[in-house]
DNA sequence: AGACTTCATGTAAACGTTTACACAGTTGGG
DNA sequence: CCCAACTGTGTAAACGTTTACATGAAGTCT
């Protein structure tokens, strides 16, 4: 126990052979059958294992990457980092998980620090769009993959999620069940998602033929339950309205707290439709209808990608859009 | 951008000084301000960030820390993730995201792949207990932290959560609420937690006077929903009960899931206790009460434990349990 | 049998830091 | 004015790998 850590060298001396010998064996390369089955009992008898700072200096690769998300309170981060993990199980590379990045400034201090070469690559899911950032991103020396829909001038890999799209399909199906009087309760306006997610409630409201669809929006402070609830307090005549959509489902379950506290029935009264159908949904009561975007695939997506540049720089971008499906339950 | 990374020598040589004198000033060590300007403005042009292999190596430090958890779905190790991250804000140590450890091959891969030098310290939190991996835990040579009940006998930084008298206080109040007949959903029978909220939940019934009480737990083979429903499907004469107590929240959100399908009112007809207090349970309908093993606290305090032993490695062991504290809601 | 290839192995340099040690210049006390 | 102490800086070794190159043995071909 107290012995020092054994090194190639320990491993060389007792199977009576040179130390690129043993790197050989050790990294699976050409060595005579007698050489190997030496250096294999050496490596077990002294429990051998390769020191990765050493590995990392000489070829100059971490064999980490490094997962950078805004907030790991809200559910569909998780489901992201599941799928990353997946995606990087068959690999060797190890996940790292960056602080969570909230403000700006931690942002950058992070982007800066992966300069000290600790990863060799980053998965990045960024809220908001910062120029100082973009900069940043694009003048990152390792490959980086971007899920969501910031960045996208910066013609990296990037996993896209049709927000626009997604926030329209569900007005569509709400219009189709005879729910008009939507109100649309997005997150934090300064956020890409809400931005395009708001985009798309615009266009579908007025293909439907209401006037002023930007009357029918209230802004959460933040993705979160209580910031929906707060939001919903402030909306005047909340009983003109037959339905909620919300910009994800962290706000959609503020959102079902706060009308049956108000004893308004989801979906009698009112239905709610979520974003995101994390695994949240299925567990509220009602049971919440919300559009998939497919976060757990996305992460590994994302994985693939990064795996597949780092082994293949030449490769030709990839920029894969998600298709929105929208995943019917109780609440609408 | 093409052009190679600049290291300690091209500082060096740009401010027309040594290369220890630069890694002095880096260092925060002794330096004359004269140098120290120079160095700093060179460090500045170049956009020089030192590189952490090459650091770990010399100093046989990673400057990271390893942890691992079970299962990433269960909301319960968000909030230790997220506490365990705000913890080490303050320090320079990244945080690596071990894979999520399903099977106990997958444990001994991960603390064996410990031995590449790739992290300073670990943080673990076992579902089972197995001989193997005590031992392998036993024989790091990284210091480690428990978080949880298993592996009791390592005499190691442990934070414990006293679950035995969680769920009897469960019990209790449940009791005391004339809620008699309790019917005990636990998870997998071989893991740590189940084991203790069992021996929990029996003593209180039998305190209650409860013959058998043995004869009023029901298992879910895996600590999520779907399980939890499954379970419930099982139990002959649901109806006898008055209210059932959850190993924990997600086992929680699958039994009310149940109940509401089967039409039996939460908590008219059956009161329904979680364990963890996740942000799953304010969350629920009925919001859902539950025992506060303050997760994100447990993950804070393994990370501070962690960061002293790291700074201070002669420090006696330190064994913090949690005490468990009800959060009252409507399901109960 | 000689020349040429092939193959397994060893030698040594390099990756970018940190740091023990040496050295020189300055300061201060007696 | 000399010696000691101190301070700031440089030189060089070391951390544990990988890998280009050299070496020598063995095999192949004419």
């Amino acid at each position: 126990m107290l012995t020092t850590k054994p090194t190639l060298h320990a491993v060389a001396e007792l199977a009576g052979v040179s130390i690129a010998s043993v790197s050989r064996v050790v990294n699976g390369i050409a060595a005579g059958s007698a050489t190997e089955e030496r250096v294999r009992n050496a490596i077990l008898e002294l429990g051998y294992e390769p020191n990765s700072a050493a590995r990392a200096l000489r070829v100059n690769a971490s064999e980490q990457i490094c997962l950078a998300l805004p907030d790991l309170s809200n559910p569909v981060y998780q489901s992201i980092i599941r799928g990353v993990q997946k995606g990087f199980k068959i690999s060797n590379y190890r996940l790292m998980l960056s602080p969570s990045l909230s403000s700006t400034e931690e942002v950058v201090k992070q982007l800066k620090s992966l300069g000290r070469n600790y990863a060799d690559g980053l998965i990045i899911n960024a809220l908001v769009e910062d120029e100082e950032i973009k900069d940043l991103i694009g003048n990152l020396r390792i490959p980086v993959v971007i899920i969501g829909n910031s960045f996208a001038s910066l013609r990296l890999d990037t996993i896209q999620v049709d927000s626009v799209r997604g926030a329209a399909m569900a007005v569509e199906y709400l219009n189709k069940n005879d729910r008009k009087q939507v109100l649309f309760l997005n997150g934090p306006w300064r956020t890409t998602p809400a931005a395009l997610r708001k985009e798309g409630f615009l266009t579908a409201m007025k293909a439907a033929g209401v006037k002023n669809p930007q009357s029918h929006i209230a802004n959460a402070k933040a993705f979160n339950p209580p910031a929906a609830v707060k939001a919903l307090e402030d909306v005047k005549n909340l009983n003109r309205y037959d339905a909620i959509l919300c910009g994800n489902d962290f706000l959609a379950a503020g959102a079902i707290k706060f009308l049956s506290q108000k004893k308004i029935r989801v979906p009698d009264d009112i239905a709610v439709i979520g974003i995101d159908n994390t695994d949240l949904a299925p567990l509220l009561t009602p049971t919440l209808t919300s559009v998939d975007f497919k976060a757990e695939y996305r992460g590994e997506l994302a994985a693939k990608f990064l795996l597949e540049r780092l082994q293949n720089p030449g490769l030709p971008m990839r920029n894969s859009k998600i298709e929105p499906e929208i995943v019917i339950r109780e609440s609408a």
